[in-house]
RNA sequence: GCCUCGGUAGCUCAGUUGGAUAGAGCAACGGUUUUCUAAACCGUGGGUCAGGGGUUCGAAUCCCUUCCGGGGUACCA
């Protein structure tokens, strides 16, 4: 409909003899409630036209009628010019542009994309968090793909480093020479219980450790600690604070703790007695409902309890600050880190034996990820390994130094001052030339591009590293590097459980081989619920219920905007109905079956009457090709997820509504009716597709 | 502390470069099937768009500020 913001810069030409751009012309759908289909806002026009709002939309109006064939009517509701265009514009576009063979289709548009997705760690197996990833990277590059990109898939691996000798040195301590083969485990469940295993034991050497040094003062594991003294002096405090702790009373006035109930005086004897922390002690008096109180008086009541609160609170987190830092130190002197630094030295230096072990059980990792990645039905073009990269970038380093971009530290250390540009300054090597996170991220950036020479690159990484990237980018351009604005973070939120995120420790995290089985379950279960599929081949049921599973685990996950972190509740299995993947899936296969039995071909009709909802399913359908622009431009498929629900809402109105079109005799009606049944079917199919959702035949 | 991203219905989420009376789904309640797949359709109720101020003819959207939550914060990756 672009043809009505020429004819309105037209209009406003004629009518007030001034040129105006494009941008003035503000073009909106007309809301359902009243007559037409586009609407021009005028207010902005009304400062050219000096009239009323009223007055400047009758007159484009009248101007518009007049003048071009495809706009018949308007009406004018304040300062809203809502124009009716007609139907054989609209009956035009659908024969012509959406009927065609091409219609959707973007031609090559002559660029290259890297999108990064995936990257895991070879210690453990993947999780919710890592599913989130996987979907999006894979669908934002079908969906790049869709919009004329040539796309590379990559999958940087984490395959070295401590994590990695965790796991190794573990198995290597009490495996008993387990393997995936004679234990039936998957390879990265059987490597990450060997990581846990390792962590746990770590856990325990250090407990042990820190009650040793705070009862029997035995300071000798600190021996080679870097910074003796400091920690020492940290444990002096640590036990200072511990004594204060145990004299400091609970003072607050009897009174104003009595207003809050019994329930308060509990919570204030679990914290003294050490069973809850003092903090939460704050956050449950929020809880207590005391509905006899004025809002005032519950806002001061507050106050004095969080008064009274804070200098336990204040010296809680004291306390538990200095342990974190003593637990931290004795960790990194416990025998168990020891060793595994060892081994990964061992590693670096190339040692036989430990790169054969480690070989083997990154092995078994990969046959363990390449069945989930199997199942998530994502793939990758090329696969990228950190223990080949670990150690490029040094070169850029010398280069930034070389352009004076990176300069050294009397320590040998280099850096890169970012503070004017509101960064910091950022250590871009070691003063013993070893690399840091960013070195060989930098030196990997280079290599990618050298090997694919792509005009853009996405790293599909999570938000917690939104400054890392920040910084990556940044560098690079001020090395000069002309391809560094192509250079894309697509960053997402974290997955969110009811409470709070998955941590490790206490067992929340959402394994994703048992999200994906739990989601074909509960989609076999429903399905064969409403009998659906009696009549179904074994083979067909499952590769359905795998299909509408993880169409619903799919779509859950990808509909929301990816900056936005997202909650996942394990206990709610994820809807199947209204706006959700099955729901989609199941218009496609409600359509496909209509045209099975319609004997239904191809050609264009003019029907002699289109009903409101014909036509706005013509208006919908004919918006395809925009939303995957819009889609793939902000590098989110959210918003292609959303146009199809609503593609599928609007395709079962009209199904509704219309009579039984099998039933209709021949003729361009039901020839029209058919088309839009046809299009919406492979509109629905192409769209799901590029989220990663197959949409079945029949369900 | 500083930086950054969020806060929209009981819950999960949409909401375009600022545009009309802020929309869906789930949950609740009521209705629709002798007729193309009821994983559907139609209806009812449900909102201080976190609070306050500002810019504007017009603000969920832009600016300032406060509160709440997530993340980051110089040698982990």
């Amino acid at each position: 409909m672009n043809f009505i913001i020429t004819e309105t810069q037209q209009a406003i030409l004629e009518l007030y003899k001034e040129e105006v751009a494009e941008s003035v012309i503000n073009i909106q759908e007309t809301r359902k409630e009243f007559e037409g289909q586009a609407t021009i806002v005028v207010f902005p026009i009304t400062k050219i036209s000096k009239k009323s709002p009223e007055q400047t939309a009758t007159e484009i109006g009248e101007y518009l009628v007049a003048h071009v064939e495809d706009i018949t009517k308007f009406n004018v509701v304040k300062g809203f010019l809502n124009l009716s265009i007609a139907e054989s514009y609209f009956l035009k576009q659908f024969n012509e542009e959406v009927l065609a063979p091409d219609f959707g289709l973007y031609p090559s548009n002559g660029k290259k994309v890297m999108v990064e997705y995936s990257s895991p760690n070879t210690n453990k197996p993947l999780h919710l968090g890592h599913v989130r990833n996987n979907l999006l990277g894979y669908s934002v590059s079908e969906l790049l793909k869709a919009y004329g990109y040539d796309v590379v898939k990559v999958n940087l691996v984490n395959d070295r480093g401590i994590h990695i000798c965790k796991s190794m040195l573990a198995w290597q301590e009490w495996g008993n020479g387990e393997t995936p083969e004679n234990t039936g485990l998957k390879g990265d469940k059987l490597v990450g219980n060997y990581y846990v295993l390792f962590e746990k034991k770590l856990k325990e050497e250090v407990s042990n450790i820190f009650e040793n040094v705070i009862v029997k003062n035995d300071y000798d594991i600190f021996f080679n600690s870097k910074d003796k003294e400091s920690i020492i002096s940290k444990i002096i405090k640590y036990k200072e604070l511990e004594l204060k702790k145990g004299t400091l009373n609970f003072n607050a006035d009897k009174n104003s703790l009595e207003d809050f109930g019994f329930r308060a005086e509990i919570f204030v004897e679990e914290a003294t007695d050490g069973n809850k922390l003092w903090k939460n002690v704050s956050k449950c008096f929020d809880e207590i409902e005391y509905a006899h109180f004025s809002d005032k008086q519950k806002e001061k009541n507050k106050r004095d309890i969080d008064y009274f609160l804070k200098p336990f609170i204040d010296l809680e987190e004291a306390i538990l600050k200095l342990k974190e830092d003593i637990t931290d130190e004795i960790k990194s002197q416990t025998f168990l880190m020891k060793k595994a630094q060892q081994m990964l030295l061992k590693w670096e230096q190339g040692d036989e034996e430990v790169v054969s072990l480690w070989k083997t059980m990154n092995e078994w990792v990969y046959a363990g990820f390449n069945i989930t990645y199997k199942n998530l039905g994502v793939d990758f073009d090329k696969f990228y390994y950190e223990s080949n990269t670990y150690l490029l970038g040094k070169g850029t380093v010398d280069e930034g130094l070389a352009k004076g971009v990176f300069f050294k530290k009397e320590d040998g250390s280099v850096w890169i001052d970012l503070t004017a540009d509101g960064l910091d300054q950022k250590l871009v090597l070691r003063a013993d030339g070893t690399s840091v996170y960013i070195t060989q991220d930098l030196g990997t950036a280079e290599m990618k591009h050298d090997d694919f020479n792509m005009d853009e690159s996405i790293y599909v990484v999570g938000n917690e590293q939104d400054y890392h990237f920040k910084v990556l980018f940044l560098i690079l351009e001020k090395l000069g590097k002309s391809w560094a604005k192509g250079l894309y973070h697509l960053s997402y939120g974290m997955v969110d459980l009811p409470n709070g995120k998955m941590k490790s420790r206490e067992g929340t995290v959402v394994d994703a081989d048992e999200l994906i089985e739990s989601m074909v379950t509960t989609a076999r279960e429903k399905t064969e619920e409403l009998g659906k599929t009696n009549d179904f081949p074994q083979e067909d049921k499952d590769e359905l219920y795998k299909n509408i599973g993880l169409g619903a685990l799919k779509y859950f996950l990808l509909k929301v905007e990816p900056k936005k972190r997202l909650l996942f509740n394990p206990a709610e299995s994820i809807d199947f109905q209204g706006n959700t993947g099955p729901f989609i899936q199941y218009t496609h296969a409600r359509i496909k079956s209509l045209l099975a039995k319609a004997n239904y071909e191809l050609t264009a009709t003019k029907p002699a009457e289109i009903l409101p909802v014909e036509l706005e399913m013509m208006l919908l359908l004919a918006k395809y090709p925009g939303e995957i622009a819009i889609a793939a431009k902000a590098y989110s498929p959210a918003s292609l997820a959303n146009y199809l629900y609503e593609l599928a809402k609007l395709f079962n109105k009209f199904y509704h509504e219309v009579p039984h079109i099998l039933k209709m005799e021949e003729g361009a009606e039901k020839q029209f009716r058919l088309n839009l049944c046809k299009k919406t079917a492979d509109i629905i199919y192409a769209g799901m597709l590029i989220l990663g959702i197959t949409s079945p035949e029949r369900m």
